[in-house]
DNA sequence: GTCTATATGAAGATAGAC
DNA sequence: GTCTATCTTCATATAGAC
């Protein structure tokens, strides 16, 4: 494409990778993108309400990305990534099979605006298409899958009872969360996310008596 | 109300309540509204497509609905109802306490369409109207309220150990509902809500160890 | 009650100047 | 790289005839 030598371009054409927002514009709109998909969601989402929060021009984004899906690409790449990379701190740490795992549910989350992933399930759009669709099946079965590596530690060490199936339970403590977003929401208070998040943790974990 | 013998129509002129869909075309309408508040939600949910689903002209939808918003309440009202009823009728249903929540939660369900009540939840312009918000608010909060009453019948009757807090535990088991959507709408598949399911029934009534 | 015409602005983008 | 103009279609109604 520029075959001189003053661009420092990358390379990343290909149609199926998301462009790294390596440019400042192109990161605020990036940026711009995801707090409208988690506030908005997609289908919620203008162009024109990304650029104004970018402060970006219409011209200059339509320069950085080809349109709304691959900005919306971008931008739910890089929520999944941050999800994941936190969730992985917190069950790979330190602690109990049990404590990490009360670690990730009790972790402080912004309760109200939900879960920035979770939420683009109820995206028509975002579902019918395959190369969106992708991250936010990914993230979700990844976290299941490691969540279930952490019952099963928890189990066979003896912290939880074998009738615990690690798959199922994970499948449990995962809902437990999304659905906590949405009785938090219909709320308008945090309380029922926190009421379905110790009421699941004093299941898993009874009260000892002695 | 009519004085008039040959108008049975309902007096129901109010401003806050939504006219009774006596009408075929109406109750086309809001059946069509239904549909597409539980498919697209309400963002995505146009009036021109609202009037093609239910075979309806632009003049005809607007000389019985003020409009998108007003629609909207006609269709979220009744689906409230439906959900309701159906729930009081399993949770005030023959069986112990027990048997009915896993009745509840094991009653036939769409679930790859979702939650038509917990997906308003995610739709900033319904969360934002409190005549649209209040029967999602309303409905979640109920249910869970009657969850509730039938687990502390099953704590007092020693079906559930004294640990179970009832409050706490019914927003777990709505959670658990509402989480088992997204996950199995994240995966395409119903099989992480059933495994939520059964996962959260091993907790609470855990298979006895004699 | 239902239909058709008309209207205003937003959505989502393309073209080309600077 | 960014800006302004322009374009087409859709969203959401209103007006008035039939």
């Amino acid at each position: 494409m520029t075959p001189s030598p003053d661009t420092p371009a990358p390379a990343n054409t290909s149609a199926n990778a998301p462009r790294p927002a390596t440019n400042p514009t192109a990161d605020r709109l990036v940026e711009a993108t995801r707090d409208l998909l988690w506030e908005r969601g997609y289908t919620g989402t203008s162009p024109k309400a990304i650029q104004q929060r970018a402060g970006a021009g219409q011209g200059s984004m339509y320069h950085h990305f080809a349109g709304k899906p691959e900005l919306a690409l971008a931008a739910i790449t890089r929520t999944a990534g941050e999800l994941r990379g936190l969730a992985e701190e917190l069950l790979s740490g330190p602690g109990t099979a049990v404590e990490r795992v009360t670690g990730y549910l009790r972790r402080e989350r912004d309760v109200l605006r939900g879960c920035p992933i979770g939420r683009l399930t109820q995206d028509p759009d975002v579902m019918a298409d395959p190369v969106l669709r992708a991250p936010v099946e990914e993230t979700l079965g990844w976290l299941r899958g490691r969540l279930a590596e952490v019952l099963a530690e928890g189990r066979a060490n003896g912290e939880l009872p074998p009738s615990v199936d690690p798959s199922g339970t994970a499948a449990t403590v995962v809902a437990v969360l999304q659905g906590g977003y949405v009785l938090a929401r219909a709320a308008g208070d945090t309380a029922p996310f926190d009421q379905a998040i110790t009421g699941l943790l004093t299941l898993l974990a009874p009260p000892q008596q002695p």
